[in-house]
DNA sequence: TTCGGTACATACAAATTTGTCCGTTATGGG
DNA sequence: CCCATAACGGACAAATTTGTATGTACCGAA
């Protein structure tokens, strides 16, 4: 998120795995604290960043902003800005991300099944 | 992993996602570095420990025992002790974690088009 | 001319995760 | 009696992620 030391083990542990492991690869991509709560709520559409802000309870602009980027970078958002003053800006949620809704589901019944069984 | 402090606005914020999330849930309860290969060695029935040491590249025996032991406290795998010296300890999916793997499957070839995608 | 709203950026600090190194236990073989 | 072995446990340190506080640009409205 901030720079990372180039040659750390954690570091050439983490490229290791995400080469070696699709999977974990595809979990990594989703991985932060706020991304899968952001996509979410972009299912249904686009966004504007304070919209996101407003929908997210808890979480802080500079986390949105760094999630944001990161899932730009990754491409499972696509970022537009419009030439406006005050700024606007939306995110949407691109095809490939769009492929993961039906997987999603499933993950999050799963996730809410496995939630009852330990309780 | 070590001890966590209560009441940081973290750890809040991390409960108040797994609560509201089904699937931040789900994705939580796999997300350690090195949880989903050790699931995914033990998609074909158990192994022990030195098994599963010597078949997951770069593993520390102090990573892959905190490891599995956060999958077992989750219920996702389970550990089983042999009385005999020297000791032998082997570990499986539990019927919860097995009925992730089709999920996985499909989120793993997800991943591989993805890497393809960024290339 | 100061003010307000939007979408950030930046410096810094706290929390958490991951990795390194070394110790432990019990016993059958030599 | 000494040693090797399997499966850990614990202290400590490095790396990384997350959170806090504050600042920026832009322009139209008051």
């Amino acid at each position: 998120m901030g720079k990372r030391k180039k040659s750390s083990t954690n570091l050439l542990n983490e490229k290791y795995i995400m080469e070696s492991c699709d999977l974990t690869y595809a979990v990594c991509k989703v991985g932060g604290r706020w991304k899968l709560l952001i996509l979410c709520k972009l299912e249904n559409g686009k966004l504007r960043y304070s919209e996101l802000r407003n929908a997210i309870d808890g979480i802080t602009e500079r986390m949105l902003t760094l999630q944001l980027r990161e899932l730009e970078k990754d491409g499972l958002v696509k970022r537009t800005v419009y030439a406006e003053v005050p700024p606007r800006v939306d995110y949407e949620l691109t095809p490939i991300a769009i492929e993961l809704i039906p997987i999603w589901s499933k993950l999050s019944s799963w996730g809410a099944k496995h939630k009852k069984l330990v309780k």
